[in-house]
DNA sequence: AAAAGTTACGAAAACGGTTTCGTGTTAATA
DNA sequence: TATTAACACGAAACCGTTTTCGTAACTTTT
């Protein structure tokens, strides 16, 4: 075992000082030739590695941007860090993910913990327990700050910062729309309760679509789910009451439960009933029949986010302006639409 | 915009010396009632919270552990992150994660950059390409520095450190006992190339398996592709030309793959032929139809990893010494089999 | 009343770097 | 030869804490 090797070792034993030493390793023009040569080989030799916390405590630059997401067991979250990795390596800077468990209590400690100090910057999506306290006051002290801040995805109104989202409205406009031009009447939306930022603008694109095509809309075609877990009686009474030919869905998981029990139920898909999810993943993918779905853009996202919060970060504030970038969705077709 | 306050703006305000304020803080018996509840009513007031780097320089331990995974987009990865953060949030540990992208490169450059101070200690999996080029310096140099470190999954002989694993020869051992109990004879395996540690654990359960039931091993049944792809051509020749009546595949993803396939041979899932996949993901679960799985326990590792790292770094380590937990893989059946 | 012990605080070193500003030595200029 | 400039390096401050040690001002003991 050998200890990690400092400045101060290099100087004591090239009988130099710690400022030579710095600068002949930061290839200073102030020093000579002949003393870099010997003070670089001797830091290759032993292998030395200047000691991050010391360096982002004098710079006061960390070069790690902070990232808390709700849940990592999520693949639309998990792409989208995908997306800040990527750009934030090729920049130079170091990715922390925590997770806030969708919880609120978790999601102050995690950020408390990264902004003392230890990041540049965050990017962060909301937890659900957070949008339904809907209370952001941990969010705006670390703002307040001057912390740069990109929140995506799940995001608030209630915090003035630069955010990347994705037109949901607009992804459940799409899916309707394919359903209309496909000949279908009675198109059904399942989806949770409104408390998520996301889930309210899909109903809304849903309920825009239909009637710019001048489908009725009728409450009992929308199913609210509690939670995003998977209530079979609940989807099983519906399906046994509604008369429906059409469902677009806020998840792959209700999606797929969905067709399940409709292919129990004697009926085509998509003939008889199509499907549309939100969120193209991995299920999306390999359901039987493949789920048509709107994709949205998760690695884009992410590479987006950490575009705009590189940009702040580097840049001396001299104003704070704020922006939003909007991503389009996107519909993949797949088997479970005519 | 109100920038962060430090020990020594509130020693300034109050006009004590920084120690004092420093002291007063921690609540020390050293300093007065009435200056500690001066300064503790301040530093409440402006909401002071020190700073995590400045701490970490003076105490030598951040109270991070580091993670590196190959993907994170991968469920099983996911899940042993969400056991890590379960066990090391309660310990007090933040987690830091960052992503080789199953690269060699990456992998590299995230141990350095975590290793020089950002982190009490590691819990890692290894890249396919770092296990492909068999290079472990990194790693090396890494506890040679005496920074304490997890493998888990994917691990290798070349590095002296603790390590979680699960028993891929048992799991596969399993799932060839459970078609066997079944009456299945032709029992194929699908698995990737031996690079990795865990595929060729799989290969060798497979094969004593086979053997202590008295089955033949044939070859020719056992596919390997090259990759994690999955190449649709080397699928469909094989189901074309072997006759079997079992199958075990490495990964959710083939498994998948191969029963859709299958499906479309209008064989019968289960009774014509059965699927046993690794990895008990998502997909498993919701596949049509639902894929009987060997679960790894995930979370369950991520515990145990962070368990382990988190005893080795509170320890003053007085001497080396690594042990080696093995988790047993459970059997999840499903509709899939008989 | 002198000696010893408390109490309450401050000075300073340390963690491992970066960076500014001198300064002694040599080389170039007047 | 005296003056100046260039060169090569070191001293020291600084980032924000923690912690050891020293000490002035009281209080207690004898």
């Amino acid at each position: 075992m050998k200890p990690k090797i400092t400045l101060k070792d290099i100087a004591r034993e090239l009988e130099v000082s710690i400022s030579t030493v710095s600068k002949a390793l930061k290839n200073s023009e102030e020093i000579s030739r002949d003393t870099k040569d010997k003070i670089q080989a001797f830091a290759k030799l032993y292998n030395y590695k200047p000691n991050n916390i010391a360096v982002s405590l004098k710079n006061r630059r960390t070069k790690n941007i902070g990232v808390i997401i709700p849940d990592i067991v999520h693949h639309f979250f998990t792409t989208v860090i995908r997306g800040i990795e990527k750009y934030a390596n090729a920049k130079g800077y170091n990715v922390l993910v925590c997770v806030s468990n969708e919880g609120y209590e978790r999601e102050v400690i995690n950020m408390e913990l990264l902004a003392n100090g230890s990041i540049d910057g965050f990017i962060m999506s909301l937890s659900t327990e957070t949008q339904q306290k809907n209370d952001y006051n941990h969010i705006k002290e670390v703002t307040d700050q001057g912390i740069p801040m990109v929140m995506f995805d799940r995001v608030t109104d209630g915090i003035h910062c630069d955010k990347v989202v994705i037109d949901d409205a607009q992804g459940a406009f799409l899916a309707v729309k394919k359903f209309v031009e496909s000949g279908k009447k009675k198109i059904a939306l399942i989806t949770t309760d409104d408390y998520l930022s996301v889930g309210k603008a899909r109903t809304e694109g849903y309920k825009k679509a239909l009637s710019h095509y001048n489908i009725p809309l009728e409450e009992s075609l929308i199913l609210k789910l509690p939670s995003m877990e998977v209530e079979a009686s609940a989807f099983d009474t519906f399906f046994k009451t509604q008369e429906v030919d059409a469902v677009l869905c806020v998840n792959e998981i209700f999606a797929i439960h969905a067709m399940r029990l409709v292919h129990g139920m004697n009926k085509r898909i998509p003939e008889d009933i199509s499907f549309i999810g939100f969120t193209d993943g991995l299920l999306s993918k390999f359901a039987m029949p493949s789920l048509t779905a709107i994709a949205q853009h998760g690695e884009l996202m992410g590479e987006e986010a950490a575009r705009m919060l590189i940009e702040k970060v580097e840049t001396e504030n001299e104003e704070e302006t704020f922006s939003t970038t909007v991503l389009e969705p996107t519909l993949i077709e797949r088997a479970s639409t005519l």
